[in-house]
DNA sequence: TCAAAAGTGTTCTCTTTACACCCATGT
DNA sequence: ACATGGGTGTAAAGAGAACACTTTTGA
């Protein structure tokens, strides 16, 4: 069975009490959505462990294609979460014996583990969620209303959306979270979304296309009344 | 003898393959400076590592009280050096046979380590650098011209450098660099001295004094020709 | 009283803000 | 033609830059 399998064997090609969690963000019908997987009654953030030689870079990268068949995502690092006594044991004890499998006191997954966080923008309409070896279930949630999660993944989650506010006020560049192309009031929506608050439509558009990051495509055919808006989508380099 | 121990049983307290390194910033003399400790030919990072049921957070606070006194420093996240071939045997080896003890192949300190970064801004005058159990000697150095280092530390330096500079552009608040009180114009050639630009005189001041967390202090007494700046001190809860 | 250094003020420019106006399209 | 919604322009307010002016002090 997977899950004994995980318990006793895991442990053995990774770096122990290291592990890294991606908080995975999409965008659909104006909400944020964060992609989780469920083992028993309670839902998890992606993630997993570093190899001996792995790079952590490349680990994470290697979760992201796992679980979302995206090749070169659009990864930051978020923060360490490392508190002392970060440790899940009982959480794992009171899912295991429900299963029906014996619990291992010494097993690797529980001790105390540091967890390094990132998160990832990525375009919904790509990514292929797939489960894990022991994840009963996969799917979106939205990010703003989060179902019940193991561990402090739902702190992480919290922190990554803040994050994600402050950071697109720096960088406006977070169009992965739209199919290509897209425009200008979609991407108004989008920043909309994520500032949580109104942003004048006028001056959004003039400060998107001053970045020069942008490239105006023709017009498309729409059924709803009013103007045809422009499409648009990121100029090489950008 | 200090180094053997360190090396066979170093490993048993902490977390494995987990190390953590700070980059202490100082200013003296107009210029940068980086706390080093020298082991054999080279110097290092002051760091270290985190015990099994101790945060990160604390694990860094004790190196910083450690190797410089200091109770509650200013200490920020810089990066995770997570190379999977990051690894320092080779360099260790050298070292170990040179000071004549027998090198242990199997030795914790021979591992591939993952090592979270930081800086600190320290006011020099406070500090009060003291060596590590195997450290031969620990001193600051010109951040701008550092002295041959060991493993990678020269580029997590290098980087502390540049992310000082992005940091001190948002958040003001590089104060710790001075004792205070401190004078407008030391305050105006510290942040011309990271930045590595002139910057207007005037517009720096009302800058500063914009902010609203600087308190006037009476003028001071000085020899050398010109008017008395005033002093300044950073306000309660600022 | 002059030179040096600190502090303040003035002007110009550029950006940000708020809002009005113009254009395109389906009903 | 008009309601709907996208795109552009403009005037007012604010922030940033450049530089001139004033004040204080030692020599």
């Amino acid at each position: 069975m997977a899950l004994e399998k995980f318990l006793t064997e895991g442990g053995k090609e990774f770096l122990p009490n290291l592990s890294v969690d991606i908080v995975i963000i999409g965008y659909q019908q104006q909400t944020l959505k964060c992609l989780l997987a469920r083992i028993g009654s309670k839902w998890m953030l992606p993630g997993g462990f570093v190899g001996y030689n792995e790079s952590v870079d490349t680990a994470v990268a290697r979760v992201m294609k796992q679980r979302t068949g995206l090749e070169d995502p659009h990864l930051r690092f978020l923060a360490v979460f490392g508190e002392g006594n970060r440790n899940f044991a009982m959480q794992w004890k009171a899912y295991i014996e429900k299963e029906g499998v014996p619990w291992q006191e010494d097993s690797w997954i529980n001790s105390r583990f540091v967890t390094l966080a990132y998160y990832s923008l990525v375009d919904m309409a790509h990514a292929q969620p797939e489960k894990g070896a022991i994840d009963e279930a996969i799917g979106w949630f939205p990010l703003d209303n989060l179902p019940s999660m193991w561990m402090d993944h739902a702190a992480i989650a919290t922190r990554a959306r803040e994050q994600l506010k402050t950071d697109i006020r720096r960088e406006h560049v977070t169009h992965n979270l739209l199919p290509e192309p897209f425009t200008m009031p979609e991407l108004h929506q989008l920043h909309q979304t994520i500032l949580e608050e109104k942003l004048d439509r006028s001056r959004f558009q003039k400060k998107m296309l001053a970045t020069g990051l942008l490239e105006r495509l023709p017009k498309r055919q729409k059924d709803s009344p009013g103007r045809n808006p422009y499409q648009y989508q990121l100029k090489e380099g950008g």
